[in-house]
RNA sequence: GGUGAGGUGGCCGAGUGGCUUAAGGCGCACGCUUGGAAAGCGUGUAAACGGGAAACUGUUUCGGGGGUUCGAAUCCCUUCCUCACCGCCA
């Protein structure tokens, strides 16, 4: 949610950078200034009135001291009147401000210069390739046939226990999936981020602290009996940590490991296929608090990292710059990772790092104080370092060899194994 | 799940209708003191939204919401949470 008084100062400029995101923001901007400017002079009146019933309430007390109880019953009256009229400003008040917040969360986080112009991901710019698309055997397959052969996933019987969409781990394909797990905290630790091990339900106060409530309700399971929801990323709850908090030191950095649950209503198609887009997944996550003056520099440091771990698992990627169409309408700047997934001949977004400025933190009221003493919105940044499901495909359609597919140095200490037979 | 006790500032904790402008303590910041430090002494120490160039100032907030009253941290209703004991349980 963006801030009104940051919308009045930069009104022109934020109109401009929204068209880069295919918004015409002049009326509503127009509209909640308006609104906002009534809501002013709405609190100034009723700030009067009610100092004055604060002053009447006194001296009434003052007055049933001293016995002059006539005084104090004229005193009275002239006080209801004033609770009367106090009252009713107070209620235009508070609808003011309820049509305020409404047009607010209409408005779409503002775009940085550096996002190109477009309407889709057609319109995404490639920032950087790396590695090479590997040239594979001769009948290489899907991941979904390999998980198949080699004993590694069975998703038929996820599918009766639970449903499509949940797959089930079997043998050295549940340690893989262990074992990148435990290679991309370590990864985190390593590069500074503390480790929490968040609780996978959250309540509705922290739906709304993420913006996943209430536009978004339907994506989110929901556990109706206790009014809980499954989280769709540990970004929700590791973000809501710092939900009405006023921070002293910068950056904070945080990882975490959960399982993500989203209901994915509406997909479907070879989109869906195998490990391309489950209800349930496994992924871990980074989040960054900092000073607004630092987080580009951060956001940086944040791309780097995630593509230092691609470096690692020698997974060939590319790194893309969200265009205004593409990006969320949280975020201020988005770089998306797509690995190159040889057996099925498709990118696969892998990880998304975004710096959301203050948008976040002000729905978050997330704050520091500057040195002047005041309080100031701080900025958040997120990515996944690394999402799982996707990695596993790419990794073991790319690593498939005659012999069996082959694990890349860097995650064999954690499987304890070199090659899957 | 049952019964009981609670929820007050950064923290502890007093406060059963006006004497609260939330006592007192701890912590923190600054100053005095000191060769330096500790102790001691003094001053200051919440947030949101307004007004003001600023100094300063108004309103709201004692878990959340609603009510009674001229006036509520205090009384009433409702809801959430915490703790203790019991029951169940990895």
């Amino acid at each position: 949610m963006l801030h009104i008084n940051k919308i009045r100062e930069n009104k022109d400029s934020y109109i401009a950078l929204l068209k880069l995101k295919n918004i015409d923001a002049t009326d509503l901007f127009d509209s909640v200034i308006a609104k906002d400017n009534e809501r002013k002079a709405t609190q100034q009146q009723s700030d009067e009135l009610l100092a004055k019933g604060n002053q009447f309430a006194k001296q009434i007390g003052e007055m049933y001291k001293t016995g002059k109880v006539a005084e104090a019953n004229l005193l009275k009256e002239e006080s209801a009147l004033i609770k009367e009229e106090s009252k009713a400003l107070q209620t235009k008040q508070i609808e003011l401000e309820k049509e305020i917040q409404s047009i607010l969360v209409q408005i779409p986080n503002i775009p940085h210069p550096s996002v190109p112009k477009g309407k889709s991901d057609l319109d995404n710019r490639i920032l950087k390739e790396v590695g090479k698309i590997p040239n594979l055997m001769k009948g290489a397959k899907p991941h979904w046939e390999l998980t198949t052969d080699y004993n590694l996933i069975d998703f038929a019987l996820g599918n009766k226990i639970t449903g499509a969409g949940f797959p089930v781990y079997i043998d050295k394909g549940a340690r893989l999936q262990r074992a990148l797990i435990s290679y991309f905290l370590d990864k985190n630790t390593a590069a500074g981020y503390i480790e929490y091990l968040p609780p996978h339900l959250v309540n509705e106060a922290s739906g709304f602290g993420t913006g996943q409530l209430p536009d978004k309700e339907g994506q989110m399971y929901h556990a109706n009996e206790d009014n809980l929801y499954l989280i769709p990323t540990a970004e929700v709850p590791v973000t809501n940590f710092f939900r009405n908090v006023i921070v002293d030191k910068f950056p904070i950095m945080c990882t975490a490991y959960t399982p993500c649950f989203r209901r994915e209503a509406g997909s479907y198609g070879k989109e869906v296929r195998g490990l391309n887009r489950l209800h349930q997944f496994d992924k871990v996550e980074i989040v960054q608090v900092q000073h607004p003056n630092k987080s580009y520099e951060t956001l940086d440091l944040m791309v780097s990292h995630v593509a230092s771990i691609l470096d690692e698992l020698e997974l060939p990627y590319k790194i893309l710059q969200l265009c205004g169409g593409d990006l969320s309408f949280t975020s201020a700047i988005t770089f998306d990772f797509e690995v190159y997934s040889a057996g099925q001949e498709r990118w696969l977004e892998v990880s998304s790092v975004s710096n959301f400025e203050s948008y976040q933190a002000n729905r978050l009221k997330l704050r520091y104080k500057d040195g002047n003493g005041k309080t100031q919105l701080c900025h958040t940044l997120n990515g996944s370092a690394l999402a799982l499901p996707r990695i596993y495909a790419a990794l073991i359609e790319n690593n498939q060899t005659a012999q069996g597919i082959k694990i890349p140095k860097a995650l064999q200490p954690y499987t304890g194994f070199d090659i899957i037979k």
